[in-house]
DNA sequence: CTATCTATGTACGCTACGGAACCAAAGGGG
DNA sequence: CCCCTTTGGTTCCGTAGCGTACATAGATAG
């Protein structure tokens, strides 16, 4: 098999998390991770619901998010090519009550859940490597908490803007206003407003459902600590989705 | 070794996750176990500090909290006799951006990060159970984003109320206003009202520093949905857990 | 090329909470 | 026993974000 990463091809390895494995597990999992397309708004899993798969975004951006009983919903993490969505599998909890839903359209792989928790138990370094992982999510997840508190709307959608970014090739995002609120548990006016006040400044561009980042610089002076702290953490923790990040913008 | 668990006794067995080891598993730990007191205002682990000890609270609460750079707070999980403080050992990051800090003051046990990590290397129930107990705690985090983002301060502290009671013996905290305040990451006229509020509606009696829940089920009802969500959860991940807490309020 | 739908803009009043300042009472140490 | 610290109560004002309602303008279908 190539080794080359073409960026039209579906390969596993676009995943970070699968390239970032030893030749001998990626093997091992290979006759088991099948390809398939992630539409917009797709419920990979549902809150309480048994994960069958987990799902490896290549192309694609899932969102964990909780739905309150009223109907509101926040975003508690997101997940790309640099994740998994379905940690619960091999957490042994099987199941979390949250929901996760595609929010940005493209390609992943899944895996049965059996054949990942067989790997998983194993130990070596895909256990670590999925530790790991699931630590900076927790990073994610609690830096969202304290966003959630502290910071207002405008500083909360640079991150989120910066966050979809990192996990996605180019800088638009396809991705309307009233989507946004739902993930930052806001109103949709207040996601107009402050994309309004981002692009009134340069710093993005929008039209009906189309985001461009314009000055990523600019963007990334503007947005609260939250960022810094995950980004920061997702690269000590898998170094080597750093080091294929930089490959792939190089 | 005794079975029976005296409230006076300090024993490792106090903590639910070390007393729902397998015999052999906690043998292998119990010669490293230190039992150590958690004054309050400890800082068990500082913000990106290197993590020498696990510690497993036994009479205390642990709270894991995020300083931003401004100097404000939030809480973004707590931790009693049902849990470990440093899972960051364990997953492999060795440190984590949050701080952790003793709450209420008690007793708990520590263990070398050498020692929990060979026997978690080792898998088997040991790291089932660890693994579990984060699924959990990963719950927790993200209830409170979702509840820092959703719900008023009287309801959140309602929830802390109850987070905190499942965590300690008795029905009173020995805790100031400002103190919740900065768990919650609000203002103390806020924690003062909203508790005020409590007061005259008889759920809870306060006065300087000691807050006693006068009346849990009318607590329990004014609460969030956030508290019910993260209490099934642990019921249901650590289930040793749920049996332990009712045979010691019978 | 029009009818319609969907995404976005705007405006108004309302409330919860933040910031700041200050007071009052409880309790502990000298 | 008294001062002083700690804890909690209260007030005033500013504002961010909510709920609601409604207006416009690209997109899309026919």
């Amino acid at each position: 098999m190539s080794n080359t990463l073409s960026l039209a091809a579906h390969t596993p390895k676009r995943n970070h998390l699968l390239a970032a494995l030893p030749e001998a597990s990626l093997q091992a999992l290979l006759p088991f991770l099948e390809s398939v397309p992630l539409p917009l708004g797709m419920v990979v899993y549902e809150s309480g619901g048994t994960q069958g798969y987990v799902y490896f975004p290549t192309s694609s951006i899932v969102s964990l998010l909780y739905v309150l009983a009223d109907g509101a919903s926040a975003e508690i993490a997101v997940t790309g090519n640099e994740g998994l969505v379905g940690i619960a599998l091999f957490m042994g909890g099987e199941t979390t009550p949250s929901r996760a839903v595609v929010q940005s359209a493209g390609e992943g792989y899944r895996l049965r859940a059996s054949v990942l928790k067989k790997q998983f138990e194993r130990g070596g370094e895909l256990q670590h490597l999925l530790l790991r992982y699931t630590q900076a999510l927790i990073t994610q997840m609690t830096q969202t908490a304290v966003c959630n508190r502290h910071h207002a709307v405008d500083q909360q959608l640079c991150r989120w803007l910066l966050l979809s970014l990192d996990r996605l090739p180019g800088s638009e995002l396809v991705m309307t206003q009233e989507l946004i609120a739902n993930m930052l548990g806001v109103r949709r006016e207040g996601v107009t407003e402050a994309a309004g006040k981002l692009q009134s400044e340069g710093l993005i561009h929008y039209s009906r459902g189309h985001i461009s980042v314009l000055d990523r610089r600019r963007l990334e002076a503007r947005v609260c600590e939250c960022y810094a702290v995950v980004k920061k953490e997702y690269d000590r923790l898998l170094p080597e989705r750093a080091t294929l990040s930089a490959r792939a913008s190089s």
